[in-house]
DNA sequence: TCTGGGGTCCTAGGACCC
DNA sequence: TCTGGGGTCCTAGGACCC
């Protein structure tokens, strides 16, 4: 088999570096990218972590995922700004386009990243490092941006690669290169390594990749069960998943989930919650012409505690007032009492819903309610999702959908390969 | 002083069936 | 009276990714 050139595409800090070239072009004259800066999300509302730095903030210790006051205290000046999915999914998809002019075969891998599989384009593009060089200017040119670009023969070591010095670089991780580029990092630089697992490594006296490498993989493999030989494998470069295009990833659930900014302390206010959650969840299956056979909600209370309780259905359904009834039963018997900070809904075993087998034992009004959930989905697509509203949440002070929508076309996200 | 939201996959334990 | 396994399904929780 010839070998495989696989490129991943990664954006440099891509939400600070969007919402910076945005300010550009509507003529403010400081860059957000060279001053310490970051998108952080709203205190008030206690959805105050950072999404994205600038390297600046990065050189003052800022992380992504530390909360807000954290990043503030460590860099004073710190300027933060609000996010805005609808403008990073504007620059994503003006991304992948370009990206799919040089491969038939592109992976959108998340909002930022993606594989493009470069195994046979060099007679139509040239050389993969030239190319990558060219790609890389051409975007920042023509999109504002900057991306990094890793090279090598699968999708770990280029993505691996693409994680090397940055801004606006190319870099080439080959197998002959492993040992020299990838065996000195420390073991959490390593795709899959998280915290937890860095952690039982180091006491293992494991401390870099090249250490994974050599170790005994059925010691791994006792300490870390199919985990442990999952980076037995990633640290020697040994991966063959193929470059998906994204639409042969299907997706295997749909959920929402929201902080509320005030403390839920009482069964009307967690229906309103759920019915909210739920509309949204129902609205994304319909759309995506699926129903599901298991329903999840999931509580995380005010002390940071947390549980889910699930329960699979007779009957799939996709259905608004199904799934907030069975999510509401499930909320009452996994609820404490305590005060809850969080909630959630998820719909999984998604299957189509060309052929909903309706069991005996169904509502009566069911058709009737689908009936009158396509209609109003109808209505929310042509005038906004506010057109329509439940008459509940009418002062109630809790947004009538929450959690986001559209995401059908968002990438299929995994932290699998 | 206050810690998001969207996913996938794996494991362990219990129920249940043969 | 006291004792099997093996297989599948379901659920809860934890790990990882961005």
């Amino acid at each position: 088999m010839q070998d495989r050139i696989i490129m991943h595409i990664d954006v440099n800090s891509a939400f600070l570096s969007w919402q910076a070239v945005y300010n550009l072009q509507r003529g403010h004259s400081l860059d957000l990218r060279e001053i310490p800066s970051a998108v952080g999300g709203n205190q008030a509302t206690r959805h105050g972590i950072i999404l994205a730095r600038s390297i600046p903030a990065k050189n003052h210790g800022v992380k992504t995922g530390e909360p807000v006051w954290e990043a503030k205290t460590k860099c004073p000046g710190l300027v933060l700004v609000p996010p805005d999915r609808h403008l990073y999914m504007k620059c994503s998809s003006a991304l992948m386009d370009i990206l799919r002019e040089y491969s038939p075969r592109v992976q959108q891998y998340s909002i930022d990243e993606a594989f493009l599989d470069y195994t046979g384009m060099e007679k139509r593009f040239g050389p993969p490092l030239v190319l990558a060089g060219r790609l890389k200017d051409r975007v920042r040119e023509e999109l504002g941006f900057t991306v990094n670009i890793g090279i090598s023969c699968n999708k770990l070591l280029a993505k691996m690669a693409s994680d090397f010095k940055k801004p606006d670089r190319v870099h080439t991780l080959f197998p002959g290169e492993i040992k020299d580029k990838m065996w000195p990092l420390p073991v959490e630089n390593l795709f899959m390594v998280g915290k937890r697992t860095a952690k039982k490594l180091r006491s293992m006296g494991i401390l870099t990749i090249g250490d994974i490498a050599s170790a005994d993989p059925d010691l791994l493999k006792y300490k870390l069960k199919s985990h442990g030989l999952l980076i037995y494998d990633y640290a020697r470069g040994i991966e063959n998943s193929a470059v998906f295009p994204g639409y042969y990833m299907p997706m295997k659930g749909m959920g929402n989930s929201s902080t509320i900014p005030f403390d839920v302390e009482n069964t009307r206010t967690a229906r309103l919650i759920l019915l909210s959650l739920s509309e949204t969840v129902a609205m994304r299956l319909r759309y995506s012409r699926s129903c599901c056979s298991v329903i999840a909600v999931s509580i995380k209370y005010s002390d940071f505690r947390h549980c889910s309780h699930q329960q699979k259905l007779l009957t799939p359904v996709n259905c608004t007032m199904d799934i907030y009834r069975t999510a509401a039963r499930l909320f009452d018997e996994a609820w404490d009492g305590s005060p809850v900070r969080h909630m959630g809904v998820r719909a999984s075993g998604l299957d189509r819903d060309n052929h909903i087998q309706c069991s005996v034992f169904d509502h009566p009004r069911y058709a009737g309610n689908l009936q009158l959930d396509k209609a109003i989905d109808r209505i929310r697509n042509a005038y906004g999702i506010k057109s329509v509203v439940r008459a509940c949440f009418i002062n109630s002070g809790i947004c009538a959908s929450l959690g986001g929508m559209g995401s059908e076309n968002w990438p299929v996200m995994s932290s699998t390969l």
